[in-house]
DNA sequence: CCTTGACCTTCAAGCGACTCGAAGGTTTAA
DNA sequence: TTAAACCTTCGAGTCGCTTGAAGGTCAAGG
């Protein structure tokens, strides 16, 4: 009735590679799955549900030390809302941050990028070096 | 005449942690620099625009196979020009899509957060992880 | 029956770009 | 003279996995 999948199975309704799997698993974040005799894991249903559950936390860039505590909460029977909400708004917080540093260097590569297009490459004389650090003297 | 920096000076002039320097150093990226008679880095005003120079690339988040590459250049008297440019333009490239993809994560978190504000906190009944992830089953 | 190939297992090591800690040596100022 | 603030090397830790080696299992095909 309710089949027991194997770990590529089980990765690829989840959308990871096994070995992701096998990670989670050996830091804390799964719980061990059942064997088979011969010693594969066997997920069941519900097993496959939470690795798509952190598949998912791990889609939306949670350090996995939060995912960690978030399935921990589940396994306990302990709403885990407070939890998600507190970290969806670091993760928010730290992404907005790494944007605009991003947006920062995306505006000075363009910069660099128009004015290494004009400059004659007469090296050591001019150099795009000193468009990157104008304030280094080339040696 | 022209002074010696040690490694903490140089650090600071460029910006940079003393233990970043000496991992460059030891991973080929700068040349060894000279030693004092008790055994300590001394930089030369040179050595310290290279360093700055490095910083500077690391700054723009080069990767530092690239800017091993480009300090080689230089160190052997060719034109990095060619090199720079390509990973200017490498660079931008990441960067821009590494920006697409945190923008798009930015968009799903601003809604997670929205959609759990106006969650009831009945767990199991309804919870915010079922905002996080609506086809997994809590079990 | 045997082989082939695609899975699975464990364990160790590697990636990138550093940082940190331990255990010790040096230099400078009070 | 002694304390603070440097410096040295070396090894290990960080984060989130992936990759590789060496082997076990299982279903299909010849």
């Amino acid at each position: 009735m309710h089949q027991v999948l194997k770990i590529g199975e089980a990765a690829k309704k989840a959308g990871l590679a096994p070995s992701a799997i096998r990670y989670y698993e050996d830091s804390g974040v799964l719980p061990e799955p059942g064997r088979t005799d011969s010693g594969y894991r066997g997920y069941e249903e519900g097993d496959v549900d939470l690795i798509r559950f952190v598949a998912r936390l791990r889609a939306l860039e949670f350090p996995l030390s939060d995912v960690r505590e978030i399935v921990a909460l589940r396994r306990d029977g302990k709403a885990p809302c407070e939890k998600v909400r507190e970290t969806i708004s670091n993760e928010a917080a730290a992404i907005e941050s790494r944007i605009a540093d991003l947006q920062r260097l995306r505006q000075e590569l363009e910069i660099l990028e128009a004015e290494a297009r004009d400059l004659p490459d007469t090296w050591p004389t001019a150099c795009v070096c000193d468009v990157v650090d104008p304030a280094g003297k080339r040696g």
